[in-house]
DNA sequence: CAAGTTGATAACTTATTGGTTGAATACTCC
DNA sequence: GGAGTATTCAACCAATAAGTTATCAACTTG
């Protein structure tokens, strides 16, 4: 799980690191403040933030005894920029010729597959 | 990790499953037409299109003695809508506004932060 | 029906994840 | 310098993930 993608990816599936995100989308915040709507240890926020920073997606300044986070979000246009090569997979219109080319398949089975 | 998102997104989290999903983009395959590509057991690939499924990302024929696998990319729309919230933090021009909220932040310690 | 092929399942191992609690660190303010 | 606040770190625990091998089930074909 070494490339970034997979990093990213793994950061975001978690309710808690994107509620996080989406906090830190209206502004910066320092950890307590991203704690407060969670049911759990500061030090468990503390190791979330820190699954955010590794895969790049907040940053942290110091400022006096805080460490305010602020988002990072550039590392989810490769997402969005890999999750765009499906986009016609789901699209209304192209599943008819999705749905064309599976049958286009069937008829010559083999002729795909080897 | 119950909801849909993050179950979507952990799948996608392994460079392994989205190869599978990209050679699914060009057409069903079986199972051992998607292992072919990787020095791992049949097993662990088996394993592999269980979570697709389970993500909704692929779903399986029966055919005689071969189950092949079919791209489902509905749930990535998912995905695409909640990354697309980020966009303007990631795209160029409007980091200067970022930059340029976040000075004012600066300028107002505490107002936003209560 | 026996043999070969395709695939899934079970049991097991090892590493990682997400959480806990209890110090330790770093800073501010009286 | 001592007290209080903010945050991290270390050690630990339970659950999950990703892989293995061995076995089983379903199907085709000689």
């Amino acid at each position: 799980m070494t490339d970034h993608l997979s990093t990213t990816l793994s950061a975001l599936a978690d309710p808690t690191r994107r509620g996080i995100l989406a906090r830190l989308s209206l502004g910066e915040a320092t950890v307590s403040e991203l704690a407060e709507p969670y049911d759990m240890s500061m030090a468990a926020v503390s190791k979330h933030l820190k699954v955010l920073e590794k895969a790049g997606l907040i940053s942290r300044g110091k400022e006096a005894q805080w460490r305010p986070c602020r988002l990072e979000a550039a590392p989810m246009a490769e997402v969005a920029d890999w999750v765009e090569n499906y986009r016609r997979f789901w699209d209304e219109s192209l599943d008819r010729l999705g749905d064309y080319l599976a049958e286009l398949q069937k008829g010559d089975p083999g002729g795909s597959r080897n």
